[in-house]
DNA sequence: TTGTAGGCGTTATCAG
DNA sequence: CTGATAACGCCTACAA
């Protein structure tokens, strides 16, 4: 391993010198800089980061804490805060966090100055996570909001800006009668998660402000629940065109289930769904059309506001929002004419 | 931030001490030791990375090659690597490598004492990661299998097995006419992509062995391709009764278009699918029969072996092959009476 | 069994 | 603008 002091030696200068052009941290005559860099190329030096680490205080990397009970829709959003986090000089660990030990986990985290600062995924409305790290003084970003909000870094899709774009877009291709279609997730350990919460109340005052119908199905993950919901549609809301849906497989299985009670998917009936990546609208047939969940920006916009924090940038919390943007698919069109 | 020096004083032992019973690497009076982790305990002393990182050359961190190509089935994966190394006083680090400077980084990660060994997934029968790998005299384990394999730590699926079991199963059903949907990835980054490549020959061979009628699909990504599979199938391979699938998006296309045509699943027609994972079965109705990737199995296998390694357990080479366990569904079954 | 002391490779403070 | 020189917190011979 080539060392600073190496790099100094051949270079003829001193080992802050180096340091200096290395980091860019004091002004250096182009020509030792252009030197030191020569050499530097030269041995092929790299500085060590745990030597960085130690001298400097700063580990330089983001703990993101995992495991993430959603592994639905995450891999883009991980791999992009991975990215921004490297272009940055940070790296992204993965730290698994088991329920029964949060506390002490989340505080020697940082306490053991093992991790500058926290990404926290699938935030619940109320999340202990959240506490704790307030209470441990870690620099942390949510993706995703608890339902206290002041001084609090986040990142998160706008379910609700989404779902009124969604209900819009229907409504203008003559639309009256939508349904929306969640997860029922309690007794889950996602029963607090925010998504479908606040789905739900932004698509109940989307219709009610436009005048539309809008019914809401909670279905279960199970099996059976999901093989009844077309059912249960053509009984309770037999009348709807269009289905927003946040339940990746009832979406599939309407798509599959109506042909065969004669229900042509667009024909008869729209459905778009939220939140969800292109890869579902891959996996089916016709391709759902899908309001995507924007995870490459939030990653990257998540890792930006942690590093922007943790090299001292106070000002306001950041606050983002993103809404989902519409992957056409071929399940969305015109309303039927009706009867 | 507590010390050991602090530790130290505060138990009347010196820093040494405190580092023996920490690590564990000299014995120590039960009393004097009992005494210190009490110090331990009421400061809540956790040892620094950074420094211990930099007295023992050895940072404790693996570098999970990312971003992943095929990001389907590797959540479980990843999830146990980290949790395996979280257990063993490592933590696993997201590692963006863009395919522009393989070279350089992989030999960075290594030199500049960040990592002390790599993990890399989706590996091609023949990839340059795994030269550069070797070259830089980077401990490594992948996690699949490149074409040669002599001294290579590997764990991976066991396509061999599994497809020979699938085969099994089904000709135990009563089946002969069998087909294999493989997804087309020439002119992907995928394209050498090994297991595909692996599962079809095993098929080939598990249908000739067995006197057996195999017919194999290629089919690609696109929606067209897809959803021409079920008259592709109905064309040139009519006595089909069983179809093993490593193309989920077909998979799932199969099972809706199939009712339409007057084809029941399981009852004229079974579908398994191979290193798929539980969660597709949940998206397709009925459940579809799978062979699940052992992703948990496989992602704990790696981190264990590359540890083991990077502790000086050198022995042979860790050579895993974990074969899929079926996950029952509803789409297999009997083979229909023959016409 | 326990203590002493010299690194590990950088950063950062202070002089020059 | 450049150079000495203390830290940083821990590990590990070597001594006692």
């Amino acid at each position: 391993m080539v060392t600073m002091q190496q790099v100094a030696d051949r270079a003829k200068v001193s080992i802050s010198t180096v340091s200096f052009v290395v980091n860019n941290t004091k002004p250096v005559t182009p020509e030792t800089r252009e030197r030191v860099l020569q050499v530097i190329d030269e041995l092929g030096y790299r500085r060590n980061r745990a030597a960085r680490a130690l001298a400097s205080r700063k580990s330089r990397i983001l703990a993101l804490i995992y495991p993430m009970l959603d592994h639905r829709n995450n891999h883009a959003f991980v791999e992009s805060a991975a990215t921004a986090a490297e272009e940055r000089g940070y790296n992204l660990v993965l730290w698994p966090l088991h329920s029964d030990n949060v506390t002490t986990e989340i505080a020697s985290l940082i306490e053991a100055g093992f991790a500058d600062g926290v990404l926290l995924m699938e935030v619940q409305l109320d999340d202990e996570r959240v506490s704790r790290l307030r209470e441990a003084q870690a620099p942390f970003v949510l993706i995703g909001r608890t339902r206290e909000l002041a001084g609090i870094d986040y990142v998160d899709i706008d379910f609700e800006r989404t779902t009124q774009t969604a209900v819009d877009e229907l409504a203008k291709l003559g639309h009256r009668d939508l349904a929306l279609v969640l997860e029922d997730l309690r007794g889950t350990p996602l029963a607090g998660y925010a998504p479908p919460i606040r789905t739900e109340q932004a698509f109940r005052e989307a219709v009610a402000a436009r005048g539309l119908a809008g019914t809401v199905f909670h279905v279960a993950h199970d099996s059976g629940s999901i093989s009844a919901l077309p059912a249960e549609l053509a009984s309770s809301a037999p009348q709807t065109t269009a289905i927003v849906s946040m339940h990746d497989a009832a979406s599939l299985a309407l798509l599959s289930a109506l042909p065969r009670r004669g229900i042509e998917v667009p024909r008869d009936l729209s459905i778009v769904t939220i939140g969800t990546t292109a890869s579902l609208a891959a996996l089916s047939q016709p391709p759902l059309s899908t309001y995507e969940a924007p995870g490459h920006v939030l990653g990257r916009a998540a890792a930006e506001a942690l590093i922007a924090r943790l090299e001292g940038r106070d000002g306001p919390a950041t606050q983002v929002l993103v809404p989902c943007a519409l992957h056409p698919g071929a399940s969305m069109g015109p309303a039927p004419a009706r009867a």
